[in-house]
This record gives structure tokens, sequence and C-alpha cells, in this order.
DNA sequence: TCAATCACG
DNA sequence: ACGTACGTGATTGAA
């Protein structure tokens, strides 16, 4: 019979504990931006969210031990003795633990001189059985001894999520025994983490074995005498006393003196805000997001301030001010394609919301737009800039960027979506994206148009609201000009780069596909002939069954599935089996043929002939650019035959020429500056080949002519090492040695490069001191795991801290670069258009007639952009395709 | 959706 | 002793 209502009682201090260590080696990964530790909250609040999921109460509270000494200490002093003291990382969790059940709604509840079993104990046994079905959730077995007809008790097995449910019924399949002896159990065999002592020799198999015969302690001692002389006897006969005793103390007391009362418990819900507030200070991003999905249903919608705005059919001059916010609704990423669904803006007084069309076609809002005396806010200035071009409106003065300026604050807040970035700044008010769209393949404006209506409204009012609020905090960090000088300038800068495009050979590239194809056969097929059978040569499972199984080549390295077939791998076993090398050639032409040859086949703007790439600006840790759909930052140049592909990157015009100009050393420029290493400086101001110059320290070697090239090899790996946070290990494997030889290397470098030694020793203390190091351009990285006491990640944060600085200086500068660059083409009436930005060059496009004045000036303007304490400098090159330009 | 692999700086 | 070089994106196969 179903019961009306359900009763969920947890067992906060034992469920609190388990949760605490149910995820091995958690502790360092879990802890808020403040250093405080969050593992056991966070298993607490899965577990939470997966009971009331599955349970649905209708009443529900958390029960937690009150202080250290209970009712059961006044007749037995050793209660609970040579428990070993709480960790600190699990006592500082506590006090958030009762946020975190304000925020789900759930009350909580302690009792001085009880226990949580006690309080839990009594509401479940006073229950009405008539009206309420009763859960426990503990994750001490004790407990099991509550059970009855009405009320189920689960014990966690593993973690927090894992559980057994004990009814009677269970309890007798299991132990043979009813709820009421699993008291009986304790009495007879103790228990060592409660320091209940039991009978001397007696454990769970001799009690259980004694309470299937005689049901419980009284029924023993009455025939104890009766039994047969065996030391069993004997202990039990000495231990009376004891066992009584043991006995009393695991009974749970179902009648202690509660002031809560079970109507008291009825379950509201959550309190949205105060949940996320929890989220918010624990760094809980994730539950933080989900938040909007998981609150569908109708008892737990997100209460959001009303907001007043007008869907509007025809645009007028009174919509706009000389300052707004305007944002654009597209659902798929690619701008450059997506479609406009709605329009929404506002002019700081007032929302207006258009259907595309509406807004887009209005003569007034593209003037309001390319009017420079109105000023925007947006988010994502290049995308809002990107789709309005292609209906041929120029959206000129955009002031601010949200997601720009949040990216700047904190290189993690990369979401796309606005309510994310929103949230992050206190902001609530904005429905994700999710939640209004769908996800994945479902993705579609909602049925009521009200809904998406409302959407964009918040969407537009956020973005005013949070452009005055971002300012003061780019205020406060220094980063205005990071923000105003180059980053937003560089937006437009980037978006002019996308919009132009490169043009793509499409038939060279059908061409060498024909080829490919022909190739691979072949390969393959000698492949299957050396296999002796036929498989997917595509699938690492597949081909490490043949290698290491069928053919029992050596296993030199797993991965966490199963065999390594990786590139090194592979060639350590190329001399073995003729087959490892046809695989390696297969893989070479493979990875070319699909992602290159056929990937740029496929994002070929079909009118144009073009590829437009999209640089991510808000993504990277470092600062630097990333280009994707197509990624045009990693095409082939290592081996001749990838490189090849870059035939067909060509000119957009009849006798125009590819030009690229690349800054030489820029990384390692950059650390003789930052560092201010006088030995390395002093080799970039006489312009030494700076490899050789480290092997000459290095190794002791007088003269330049005397470095072999292999000492330079080996320079230039720790060179290397040095740029990215130098390990002994990651030496090593680079250059195949051993770890005792790279350290070696490691410390004569330092030695040799005092103000490099210095530099990383300054630089991880400030980054533990301040949480986050700098660029030149004040751009920030936060390293959350640079005082933790995991080694792995505390080593990972403090090579970062070491690499960021230089990685993202470096990416500074060719910033700057870029925008200056820009603006030269532009003074200069060049037609010369940039095309893309490879991290540490620029590809552009020219009339031949061009290519003298760009040679002069790109290096100028690059090697000019910053000045550092040593020189910068550029190396250009140009030809008829990106492939003859180098 | 994740892991493995490999392309670039 | 711990187990790694820094920063990316696309494709593939296998759940």
């Amino acid at each position: 019979m179903k019961k009306k209502n359900k009763l969920l009682l947890i067992d906060g201090s034992s469920i609190a504990f388990r949760a605490f260590y149910a995820i091995p080696g958690s502790l360092d990964r879990f802890m808020n931006k403040n250093g405080l530790h969050t593992n056991a909250l966070f298993s607490f609040h899965r577990m939470l969210e997966n009971e009331m999921d599955k349970e649905k109460p209708t009443h529900v509270l958390v029960a937690f031990d009150a202080g250290k000494t209970t009712f059961r200490h006044a007749f037995y002093q050793e209660y609970k003795d040579g428990r070993s003291k709480t960790p600190s990382e699990f006592k500082e969790q506590m006090p958030y633990l009762r946020e975190l059940l304000q925020g789900f709604g759930i009350p909580h509840y302690e009792l001085d001189n009880y226990e949580a079993d006690d309080i839990i104990g009594t509401l479940a046994t006073h229950a009405d059985p008539a009206e309420f079905e009763v859960v426990v959730v503990s994750g001490d077995r004790d407990l099991t001894q509550l059970a009855k007809e009405n009320v189920r008790v689960d014990i966690t097995i593993k973690g927090v999520s894992e559980i057994e449910e004990n009814t009677p019924a269970y309890l007798m399949e299991k132990y043979g025994l009813a709820p009421h002896q699993i008291i009986d159990m304790k009495g007879l065999a103790g228990d060592s983490s409660d320091n209940i002592p039991g009978v001397t020799k007696v454990g769970e198999k001799t009690a259980l074995k004694l309470l299937q015969e005689f049901g419980s302690v009284e029924g023993v001692y009455e025939n104890v005498e009766d039994m047969k002389k065996s030391k069993l006897k004997e202990n039990l006969i000495n231990d009376k006393e004891k066992a009584f005793l043991s006995k009393k103390l695991a009974t749970i007391d179902t009648d202690s003196p509660i002031e809560v009362k079970v109507e008291d418990l009825a379950y509201k819900g959550k309190d949205i805000s105060k949940l996320i507030e929890f989220y918010k200070e624990m760094d809980f991003k994730s539950f933080l997001s989900k938040l909007d999905t998981t609150a569908h249903d109708a008892e737990n919608q997100v209460k959001r301030e009303a907001i007043d705005y007008e869907v509007v059919t025809e645009v007028t001059k009174e919509m706009f001010g000389e300052k707004g916010a305007v944002y654009l609704e597209m659902l798929s990423d690619n701008y450059h394609l997506a479609d406009i669904v709605g329009v929404s803006w506002t002019n700081g007084a007032k929302i207006y919301v258009a259907e595309p069309d509406v807004a887009l076609f209005s003569p007034i809002f593209q003037e309001w737009a390319k009017n420079p005396s109105n000023v925007k806010q947006v988010f994502d200035a290049k995308r809002t800039y990107v789709a309005l071009k292609r209906y041929d409106i120029d959206l000129e003065s955009i002031h601010f960027d949200i997601l720009l300026a949040s990216y700047i604050l904190d290189t993690n807040d990369n979401s796309k979506d606005l309510s994310e970035v929103a949230m992050e700044h206190d902001y609530y008010d904005v429905a994700s994206d999710e939640s209004v769209y769908g996800k994945g393949a479902k993705i579609s404006i909602p049925n009521d148009a009200n809904v998406l209506y409302e959407h964009l409204a918040r969407k537009a009012k956020a973005i005013a609201y949070l452009s005055e609020h971002l300012i003061a905090e780019l205020e406060k960090n220094e980063q205005i000009e990071l923000f105003y000088q180059m980053e937003l300038p560089l937006s437009m800068v980037l978006a002019e780069m996308e919009l132009t495009g490169v043009k793509v050979d499409a038939p060279r590239l059908l061409a060498m596909k024909t080829e490919f194809t022909a190739r691979l056969q072949d390969i393959e097929q000698r492949i299957y002939q050396e296999a002796g059978e036929e498989f997917n040569i595509n699938s690492p499972k597949q081909l490490g069954v043949i290698l290491f199984e069928k053919m029992n080549l050596p296993v030199i390295k797993k991965t966490k599935t199963g065999y390594s077939t990786a590139v090194d791998v592979l060639e350590q076993l190329s001399a073995q089996a003729p087959i490892v090398d046809d695989i390696l050639q297969y893989r070479q032409i493979a990875k070319i043929q699909s992602t290159y040859v056929e990937g740029l086949l496929k994002v070929i703007h079909g009118h144009t002939g073009k590829v437009h790439t999209r640089y991510v600006q808000t993504l990277t840790q470092t600062g630097r650019l990333s280009s994707v759909d197509p990624n045009l930052q990693n095409i082939p140049i290592r081996l001749e035959e990838g490189r090849k592909i870059r035939q067909a990157f060509v000119p957009s015009h009849e006798g125009w020429k590819m030009f690229s100009s690349d800054y030489s050393q820029i990384e390692l420029r950059v650390l003789a500056d930052i560092s201010g290493d006088a030995h390395m400086k002093q080799a970039f101001i006489d312009g030494e080949d700076i490899h050789t110059s480290t092997a000459m320290r290095v190794f002791g070697i007088e003269k330049a002519e005397d470095v072999t090239s292999n000492m330079r090899r080996q320079a230039k790996a720790v060179n290397f090492g040095i740029v990215y946070g130098i390990s002994d290990y990651g030496l090593s494997q680079n250059l195949n040695i051993t770890r005792k030889q790279a350290q070696q290397f490691i410390d004569t470098y330092l030695d040799k490069y005092p103000g490099v030694k210095q530099y990383m020793e300054d630089i991880i203390k400030e980054a533990k001191k301040d949480g986050y190091v700098t660029t030149l351009f004040h751009r920030r990285r936060y390293l959350k795991d640079i005082n933790a006491r995991n080694f792995n990640l505390r080593s990972f944060a403090e090579r970062t801290a070491m690499n960021t600085p230089i990685q993202g200086s470096a990416a500074d500068i060719i910033k700057v670069a870029m925008i200056e660059m820009a603006k030269e083409l532009k003074t200069h009436q060049l037609k010369a258009k940039m095309l893309l930005q490879v991290h540490d060059e620029l590809i552009f496009e020219a009339p031949e007639e061009e290519i003298p004045a760009l040679e002069k000036l790109v290096p100028e303007v690059m090697e000019k952009a910053v000045k550092l304490s040593i020189p910068l400098k550029v190396d250009s090159s140009f030809g008829d395709t990106w492939y003859d330009a180098k």
C-alpha cells in the first residue's frame, strides 16, 4: 500500500565523513579560490541530489551529532575513544555543510548529549506507519536496527552514491536476523570504531551463530551454563558485564527528548538564491550552470526579477540613446553562417526586442549601428560585428564587450553562454541558453515566441548592467589599458581577417585527395598482408591487439585503456617488424587526408572559394588566440608530405603573392627581457644564434665553430624546457637521456644563467603569494593549485607560473603588432590584407608590387610593437602560395 | 562524450 | 617518493 508521505532522515555526521573519503585523492582537486577544501561538500551534495531525486520525500531532515560527549559517556567513559583526530580539512567544511542544506531547503537538527542516530531513531520509530514511509540514510550499519515495516535503512557501501537498502526481509535473508537483533550482535561482537568492547574473541561470525541459536544477548546468558566447556563459554562468562554494556551502548534511543516534530519537516523546495550563493562560494561551476535546466518543474522555478520590454514590428529613432546595449541571437557557433533569429537592444531606459528582419532591414537601426556617436555595449564584439557585416551593416563604436572583459578578468571565464558569464559576476536574471533552446541536436527556437523575446530582452539588460559593473573590475586589476588598447581593438582586426578569409585552391586539394586515396589503399593492403588479417588500422585498440598480442611485439608504453601505439612507441619498434613502418606511413597520410585535405574541402565557402576561420579570443589561459573551423594555426609544415597542403593556400587575386613574417625566438627574447639575465640579453643584443650560444656556455666551449650539431640540438631542447617550466623528466624524455643527465643539464644551465634561475624562483614565489601571475601587459592567469599539497598539481602550477608570463607576453606583443599593422595598411593605403596569425607569425596577401613595401613595413612594425631591453627580430618571405612563402 | 592520436607554435 | 615538459583543435573509434 502506498503511503501518503515519505520521510527522509539523513545521518549528516556519518554521511559527511563518508563523503570526505568518497573520492580517493580528491583533497587537492577540490578547493575553492580561498583555499577551502570542498571535497566532502561536493560528495555530500551529490548524495543529496541522488536521494532527493530518487525518493522525492515529502518530509526531510538531516541530523547531526552534537558535541563530544553524549549520554552514553555517562555510563561508559571510553565510548568512542581511540578514534584518530578528525582531519582539519574535514572540520573546516562542516559549517558550509549547513549552508548547503539551507540552499536545498532541508532542515537540520542536533541535540545536546545525543547522537544523530538517536534523533533519527526517535523520528523513524514514532512516525505513524499509516501515514509515513520512512527512509534512513547513513554510513553506519548500526542504524539497520531501525528497520521495520515502514522504515527502510539505506547504508552507503562505496563512496556515497552506492547504497544497500536494508529492510527487515533483507536483513533476515542476509544475516538471518531481525532488526532488533543487530543490537545483540553489537553486544556480543562489539565495535572497534566506537570502542564498544563486546565479548573477547567474539566477532561477527560467532555472534551470528549464537544469535541464531539463542535469539538475544539475554538468551545467550540464560543458556550459557548448559553450553559445553569451551574457550568461548569461558569468555562469555567472563565478559558478561561487557556484553550487556555493549548492548546498551549500541542501542539507539528511540525516545530521545527531541523538540522537532515530523510535521515540521515538510519539504518546501530549494532556496535558489542561497544555493547560487553557495555554489559560487565553493566554485562549483558545473552545478551553477546546471541550475537553470534542473529547475524545469514549476515548484523549483528560478525566481528572476520581472522584466519590462517591448516587442516591436517597426523601429523608431526614440528607441536609441547615446549609449546602449545590443544583442544578436544565433543558435549555432559559426557566426559566418548562422542565421540571426532575433535582435534585442536597450537605450538604457527601455528594452526592445525584434524579429531579425524588422531590425536588420530597418534604415534607422542601420543608421544607429554605424553612427559613431552612438556608443554600443555587446556580448562578443567580434561575433556581433561579423554577423551584422553580413547584412552590410557596420557596427561602429563598440565601447564594451562583456565576454572579452570577463575573460581578461579571469581567463577561466570563457563560457559562450551569456548567462554563465553574468552569473560569474553576480547577475542572475538571465536564463541559460540550454534551458531556453535545448542542447545538442535538439537546439531550436522555443515554440512560445514570448519565451524567446523575454530571453533576448534579459540578455540586452544584462549586457548594459554588466558593462558598467565590469569596468570597475578592470580598473581594480589595472587592466583598463589591456582591454581598451589591446583586446577590444584587436577583436575588430580579427573580425576583418576572418571576413577577408583565405582563398583555397580546391582543385589542387582534390588532386591530392585522389593521390592519397590510392596510396592509402596500397599501404592498407600491405599492412593486412603483414598482419595476416584485415582490421581497422585507425583503431588503436585493434592495432594494439595485432601488434602486441598477435605479433608479440614488446609493450613499451601503456595508456589508461590499453597499449599505447603512439609515434614514439612505434618508432622504437620499427626495426622489429616491417608492419610498423607501414603503419607510421599510413597514419601520416591518413592524418593529412582526413584533417587537412577532406577537412579543408568541407569548410570552403561555396561562392567565394575561401575558408573563414574564427579566432577564439577568449579561450586560452595564456592570452594566445586559437583558431577553429578550420584551425589554420596547425597546417602541416614539419614534414614535406604535409607541408604540401600549404600549396593549396593561395592569394585571392591574380598577380598577388602570399607574404609571411615571423618573430625569431620571441619567447626566449621575452624571457631574456623579463628575467633580465645578463648573458642571455647579451647574446640577443649581439645577434648570436641563441641555441649555439647556450651550447657554448653550458658545454664550456670557446668558439662557436666548435659547437657540434648535437650540442646545439641538446641546448635547444634545454632552452625549450626552460620556456615550458623545466623538469628533469620532461627533458630526459625529449632528449632520450637519463633523468640524472637531464638534471645535470638543468643545473649547469641555471648556473650559467643566474638571472633565469632567479626569475624562476621569484615567479613561483609571486604566484604562491598572489595566486596568479601576469604578463607584460597585465594579463592575469590564476593558478589555483599553486599551494596544493598534492605534488603533481602543485608542480604543474609551478611550471605554468614559469611559462605563462613568457608565452603570454609573447602573445601580447604580436597582438599589439597586429593592431599597428592594420592601422599601417590603412594609412599607407595598401591593398595588402592581413589574413592569418599563427602565434609568432603574420601572413598576408598582397599585389606583387606591394611586396617591397611590405618587406620593409611589416618587420618594422612587428619589431617596434613593444620596446624591450633586447631587440626583437623578424624574418620575412613571400611566394605564390603559402608553401612558397618560406 | 571521452580517450587516443597527431597537426601546429 | 610522488610522475610531467607549455599552449591549442580535429578526427577517429568506442562506449
